[in-house]
RNA sequence: GCGGGUGUAGCUCAGUUGGUUAGAGCGUCAGGUUGUGGCCCUGAAGGCCAAGAGUUCGAAUCUCUUUACUCGCCCCA
């Protein structure tokens, strides 16, 4: 057994991995500056309060889930646990929104938080997130989700649900908020003790408790989108429209409320298979008084996140296959006396001029450097045995034909080029 | 914070009602006559059976404790 192991809810990428990782996060950029999108990197810790005091007290992630820690200094920091929160306090300290009317940033960053680990869940993890602000249009909205459900279309996600609600705004939240303690209140015997608690303190999140005793307790009670201001109905209807017209399908559920307290009108989820427990792989939302309380002047705002390695988690259960290797397209097999010199030589010729090109100074048998380079999927062997190195002439041998040929040493990287291009 | 499951070679797992030198497949390494991968064959290396205590003539196997991992609740990505 090692002595050493990664902390709990942290994972290795191995070397064999990192490539999908590379790969989805490259996708990402590409659909991100497509869209107009520049990339913001924060610092991977924020002064506590940031968090506390916009995420929402009474949500988990801050009552119980933070890293929080004491600098020399005597400040408290924390270890992000979300992205939107720094983003935005970047923005707000840049003024950032004083350059363009909008502001469209996304970000990958490694977010943390301390939970029980499970099939998908981690206390480190990584989110490939973006936000926009500026805009309150509900065209903006339905944009901001396209982009969401675009990048997990382009990695081979066919088979995955969009739920949205729209849970209202200062205006109309707490008269709804007033109509659900009311029902709800009614029916407290009923609910959890969980619930009981959150009917005093945050009564939205008992739609979405999972105890059976409280789904049916609050299955008729009132439902925010039949009880959103004028102005958010518009909203809603104007991001379902959006919607349509892009050709997204959703399904509007009204229990689905977000886990912290700066959303506001639009929330929006993406569901997806195989992922056990942990079955969202994003989800996002508006939250348009989030920068006027950091003390910038108001703006409207909407965002998302999707955790990667659901993501990936995800892929692997779809059976999805991404477009990447790590394979060689010149294996060099070195064996004989002179053999790893001409090897180091023409492999830096190689890799010069742009071939991907594996070394092998092991000083173990041809037999045993060619199986390596089959096992690595190598397009071409570059035999030098003694003859080879003798002559100043490769036995190059194309890999899948079996096919070998000799070509001398000035010539190899042009030989390899004009071959592999075909 | 609360429940359930599992820890045996690098990986995936067998190990019969406790019985002597601990097994397989894959992987690794080396061979199957001159210097050539994939298929096949042979051989080798590699394990304090998670840790500690207990029961027993005897424990990988039974009991307890610890620890790690894992799945679910909760929450979220």
């Amino acid at each position: 057994m090692p002595e050493y192991k990664a902390p709990r809810g942290t994972m290795d990428v191995l070397p064999s991995e990192s490539c999908k990782w590379q790969y989805i996060e490259g996708v990402f950029r590409d659909i991100c500056a497509s869209c107009g999108f520049s990339e913001i990197r924060t610092p991977t810790f924020e002064h506590t309060e940031l968090f506390t005091r916009n995420l929402g007290e009474t949500t988990d992630v801050v009552s119980k889930e933070m890293y929080t820690f004491q600098t020399a200094g005597g400040r408290s920091l924390t270890l992000r646990p979300e992205g939107t929160a720094p983003s935005m306090r970047a923005f707000v300290e840049h003024n950032l929104g004083s350059a363009l009317p909008f502001t469209k940033m996304y970000y990958i960053a490694r977010l943390f938080r301390y939970e029980r680990p499970q099939a998908g869940r981690y206390r480190e993890h990584t989110q490939l997130g973006l936000e926009c602000v500026g805009e309150e249009a509900p065209q903006t909205d339905a944009e901001i989700i396209s982009i969401a459900t675009r990048f997990i279309e382009t990695l081979g996600i066919k088979d995955y649900r969009l739920k949205i609600n729209s849970i209202g705004c200062r205006v109309c939240r707490p008269e709804y908020r007033k109509a659900l303690v009311e029902y709800a209140s009614q029916k407290a015997d009923s609910l959890c003790s969980v619930c009981r608690w959150r009917l005093e303190n945050n009564p939205l999140r008992m739609l979405d408790c999972k105890e059976e005793g409280c789904r049916q307790a609050l299955a008729d009670a009132p439902a925010i989108s039949d009880c959103l201001c004028p102005e958010c109905r518009a909203h809603f209807e104007g991001l379902k429209e959006g919607l349509d017209l892009l050709g997204i399908k959703y399904e509007q559920d009204k229990n689905l409320v977000r886990g912290f307290d700066y959303y506001t009108k639009t929330a929006f989820e993406i569901v997806s298979s195989g992922l056990g427990a942990q079955n969202a792989v994003g989800g996002g939302g508006r939250y348009d008084d989030l920068i006027a309380g950091l003390g910038h002047k108001p703006e409207p705002a909407i965002g998302f996140g999707i955790g990667l390695e659901r993501l990936i988690l995800t892929l692997e259960a779809l059976g999805i296959e991404l477009p990447v290797s790590n394979s060689p397209e010149v294996y060099m097999v070195a064996c004989g006396s002179g053999a790893p010199e001409a090897s180091l030589a023409l492999a830096s010729e190689l890799r010069k001029a742009g071939v991907r090109t594996e070394t092998d100074f092991t000083g173990r048998s041809i037999k045993a450097q060619m199986k390596t380079a089959g096992k690595l999927g190598a397009r071409f062997a570059v035999i030098l045995g003694e003859s080879e190195t003798a002559s100043k002439t490769a036995s190059v041998k194309d890999m899948d034909a079996g096919t070998q040929e000799a070509v001398a040493f000035p010539l190899l990287a042009e030989y390899i080029k004009n071959k592999s291009e075909r």
